[in-house]
DNA sequence: GCCACCGGTGGC
DNA sequence: GCCACCGGTGGC
């Protein structure tokens, strides 16, 4: 049998480093430990209000009473995200990019299959459903949103392809990424922004890996 | 040649 | 007007 070599070959990239939901209490920033922890709040959070309590799971000593975990400023890239969206099947991997700064579009989500396979929209989805269902029992649809954050700061979408034609030098929105969450009490956020998640990015990063290494 | 990334567009 | 979907392509 062949093992799943393969799987570690291809290197799938999560934009998302972090993940923080605010208190709906108190209304600090909580950093969660996991995606997994993340996804399964980010599910429920309509239905499950988070608190600063619900993070006593993970550590015990926090109250309302500490300051934020994070500081809501512009050395992070915040997004919103949706909340209700499913939690990734056992297997899966549902990943967000982050699209460069003055593009025209702020993200991409796609699913990772067991079989390491990367799909784009439904389209695809239910396709390789269909195809495979020995990968795929107990798996449907349902279980899956394309669903993308949006930007806290809209700038960071080039409305639309401009005669201005700036010379940015484009940074790669890579980087150290901060998904949270907002409390769910009210509907409307400012203008009327759907739902309240956000992501967050670190500043700019000078490439993929190229801080990894000293070289050699 | 592959695939991550981006923009175009068709359908709502 | 928005956005889900997918084709093109540039960089590896």
């Amino acid at each position: 049998m062949e093992q799943e070599q393969a799987i570690g070959a291809k290197r799938v990239w999560e934009s998302v480093k972090l993940y923080t939901v605010k208190c709906a209490k108190c209304s600090k920033w909580r950093l969660i430990p996991t995606k997994e922890k993340y996804e399964e709040i980010r599910e429920r959070i309509v239905e499950r209000s988070f608190l600063c309590d619900t993070a006593r799971a993970w550590r015990p000593s926090v109250s309302c009473n500490e300051e934020s975990d994070v500081k809501q400023d512009d050395s992070f890239l915040w997004a919103m995200d949706k909340p209700r969206i499913p939690q990734t099947p056992p297997g899966w991997q549902r990943i967000l990019r982050i699209r460069a700064e003055g593009g025209t579009k702020f993200a991409d989500v796609y699913y990772v299959t067991p079989s390491n396979k990367r799909l784009r929209s439904m389209v695809e989805l239910s396709r390789y459903i269909n195809e495979h269902p020995h990968l795929c029992e107990g798996v449907n649809i349902s279980q899956f949103s394309f669903q993308p954050p949006v930007p806290l700061d809209e700038k960071y979408i080039a409305k639309r392809a401009r005669s201005t034609t700036h010379d940015t030098s484009s940074t790669p929105a890579a980087g150290f990424m901060m998904l949270s969450l907002d409390s769910p009490e009210r509907e409307t956020f400012n203008d009327g922004l759907p739902s309240r998640w956000f992501v967050q990015t670190t500043e700019k990063m000078p490439a993929e890996g190229a801080v990894a290494a000293d070289d050699d």
